[in-house]
DNA sequence: CTCGATCCCTGGACGC
DNA sequence: TGCGTCCAGGGATCGA
């Protein structure tokens, strides 16, 4: 599932694979999760790739100017978010098109850059320059750029739990449920605590340690926990470093007491529960609303052990 | 204001 | 083996 560090390495991959190539063509087969599909077949054939750069889990690839000069240059760009299943690279028109492949872009040197999304969670968008620098207003602060200072302001600001709040692109960008375990693990706190709650000296350290798990997830090439791969087609590294995500059940590797799951801000959150203590007044809010505990696991009901 | 519910979509895991 | 069911999850949207 792309966050921050999988598209970091998408973008990087693309940079170096694809810059100073032209669209030459384009195919679209199922358009549903694209904007405005006219729009990327008038806009995209004969524009040079000049970047592809990464905004929260959103890539930009910038295109240069048309080269019919009757069409003017609007400083558009190509918006792609992955979803969570989505790929983005450059392939050998002889290399056989996966399942799912549902844009093409042919490239001045013969390849064809392939968009393939089974679940068509993504959304892909020509935007020109002015409707773009709106979209990306709606965003949050980079989490790797953001100070100490900011990030306080926006964790503190809204009276929300801190997994809600790591999780809402307006408030941070980049961020998703992966990387928000993780660094609530790291920091000891539980998902479930108010962001308001938190102590200066908490919010200091999620500061440091989600920067230092995101930094360390991008040198791994990000984590591949279904099917995520790179613009060069590789899985990412990152999930063999994973302490709670997805290891509900297993042994918490700081204390060793059994890691669990509970549904925080509508989204599967695994903590340790003696690293990590719940706030005060969650343990009743479960047993109020037996839906915050998800049901058993397949692999959990059968005592797999790890 | 925050929260939960619902929808989107497919593949994979599981139950029978 | 095969068919039905559940579920994952990011984001938009709507109602409580």
């Amino acid at each position: 599932m792309p966050e921050l560090p999988e598209v970091e390495t998408v973008a990087r991959g693309l940079q170096r694979e694809v810059v100073g190539r032209t669209i030459v063509g384009l195919v679209l087969n199922k358009t549903d999760f694209i904007d405005d599909p006219a729009a990327l077949e008038a806009r995209l054939p004969g524009r040079r790739i000049l970047a592809v750069e990464r905004f929260g889990k959103f890539m930009l690839i910038r295109l240069g100017p048309p080269e019919s000069p009757q069409q003017d240059h609007d400083e558009g760009a190509l918006l792609v978010h992955l979803g969570m299943t989505g790929m983005l690279r450059p392939q050998p028109v002889n290399v056989p098109q996966l399942k799912h492949t549902h844009v093409v872009m042919h490239l001045d040197d013969g390849r064809e850059l392939r968009y393939v999304d089974p679940r068509r969670f993504g959304r892909m968008a020509y935007l020109s320059g002015e409707v773009l620098h709106d979209e990306l207003l709606r965003f949050g602060a980079d989490p790797l750029e953001v100070t100490l200072d900011e990030f306080t302001r926006r964790i503190r600001q809204r009276h929300a739990r801190i997994k809600a709040l790591l999780l809402d692109q307006t408030v941070l960008r980049g961020i998703g449920n992966i990387y928000a375990d993780e660094s609530l693990w790291k920091t000891k706190i539980h998902p479930a605590q108010l962001g308001v709650r938190l102590k200066p000296e908490q919010v200091a350290r999620l500061y440091r340690e989600l920067q230092k798990i995101l930094r360390r997830a991008i040198e791994l090439h990000g984590s591949s926990i279904s099917d995520f791969l790179d613009a060069e087609g590789e899985p990412g590294e990152y999930q063999q470093h994973h302490r709670v995500y997805g290891r509900e059940g297993k042994a918490c590797s700081r204390c060793k007491a059994t890691i669990r799951r509970v549904i925080v801000a509508g989204r599967s959150s695994y903590y340790c529960p003696r690293c990590q203590p719940a706030p005060r007044g969650w343990k009743n809010a479960c047993k109020a609303n037996p839906k915050r505990l998800p049901r058993r696991s397949r692999s959990s009901r059968h005592g797999v052990k790890d």
